[in-house]
DNA sequence: TTGCTCCATTTTGTTGACAATCCGGCTCGT
DNA sequence: ACGAGCCGGATTGTCAACAAAATGGAGCAA
């Protein structure tokens, strides 16, 4: 989807990327239980490369299965939602540092060549937050791999975004926050440009914070029911 | 091994413990590139159950597969491994602030027991550092899910100490260190008995990035070679 | 009526065989 | 003699049928 595979020439690789997709854009519902006679009908699969499939969404938390009794969509609590955020926080944070340490020059030209589209973006689609939402996801992706950790990159794109993403499909983010957003990136780019890992760092975690205390705001206020 | 599964029953399971134990062990060394009829005969098993497990290993990093020509076990380059530490110290910061926040005081007094009896271990079998490393496993272990953030705990438990202990086994701690180890252990938990999260946080990143300075110095005098 | 037990159906887990793909060595041409 | 193209063997990817297990309902007893 927005991670264009590299080329996906197997079908279990096919069947994994079609059911993280379907979970993640909300196809599958969380909490759904699914059969996997009705998923290979659904995609067009057999069960050998399906099972391979989701053997590989179980180990990455997507979906939960108990032996004999059928495979459902992870449910994440309001708490657990809030708890990602925290993970997301120092591990980007790390990311911010070590890529104000490694990237190159031009990644960086990038980097703020796609703030500048993210504006333009916003700016046109005003209201249209799953613009931003993309755009966001975006910022942090670069960030992710140019922090050059094999790893940690891994973690992040694999694991956590997935999850999040979830989420953000349910629960556009606030009007207000992408102007906000777009301002805490700049601010970001610019000590990653000045090679300032410590700043990037604490500026990142900040970010990712105050993203975490307005879910949490709005959970409150009863605007958000996961 | 380490950590009892709960329950295996199914083919697919044992596989993977299998399989994950075995490359952990070194039994399967890193780049060497394995059959899987090889496997299946070495570990009584058929393709079926392997194939998967082969696909919830490949999602976890610690084996690489390309398509129509095989699977190798990952090998992790010395400075990838200095990666994986700077990964730990700001996720297990975390968790040791979670933890020190969400601990009952229960788990704070089996955590304490638990420092006693590796201080019993290094005392008896001293220069083994072999229990050392179980020992500090089990530590980290316990703090990773006192944590109570399930996705946290997975990731520490599920990724990174897999691919740490990996090495582990390897490049058995250097005979100093047991001893300062277990001495910052009793301060983390210390830290944590009095809920003084940012504390232990800050005790807990100091201890991780002082192991990996360890290591990058063993390195660096050409005792390691990975 | 309510609870338990047993049974049948459905779903999952597993197996072995079949088809597609890649790697190594060989032959042939220049 | 050296390189390119080709072929055979081996290995991986895929499929459909078989066996085991669990869920759900029906029947019976209290």
């Amino acid at each position: 989807m927005v991670q264009a595979p590299a080329q996906v020439h197997t079908r279990a690789d096919e069947a994994f990327d079609c059911l993280q997709t379907a979970i993640v854009m909300g196809d599958l519902a969380p909490g759904e239980k699914i059969g996997e006679v009705e998923l290979c009908s659904r995609f067009n699969l057999t069960r050998g490369p399906l099972r391979e499939a989701l053997g590989r969404l179980e180990s990455r938390g997507l979906l939960v299965r108990r032996p004999h009794a059928g495979v459902k969509v992870v449910s994440v609590s309001a708490e657990e939602l809030l708890e990602l955020y925290r993970i997301r926080e120092v591990m980007e944070g790390l990311a911010a540092r070590q890529a104000a340490e490694r990237m190159t020059d031009e990644e960086i030209r990038d980097l703020k060549a796609t703030l500048d589209s993210h504006e333009k973006m916003i700016d046109e689609a005003q209201g249209q937050a799953y613009y931003q939402a993309e755009g966001d996801y975006d910022f942090h992706h670069r960030i992710a791999t140019g922090s050059r950790n094999t790893k940690l990159a891994q973690m992040l794109l694999g694991d956590l975004y997935y999850m999040v993403r979830m989420y953000r499909y349910r629960l556009s983010t606030s009007a207000g926050r992408p102007h906000m957003a777009l301002g805490e990136h700049r601010r970001i780019v610019e000590a990653i440009a000045q090679r300032d890992g410590e700043l990037a760092e604490f500026l990142m975690k900040r970010h990712i914070n105050a993203a975490r205390q307005n879910i949490e705001q709005k959970i409150q206020e009863g605007v958000l029911t996961i």
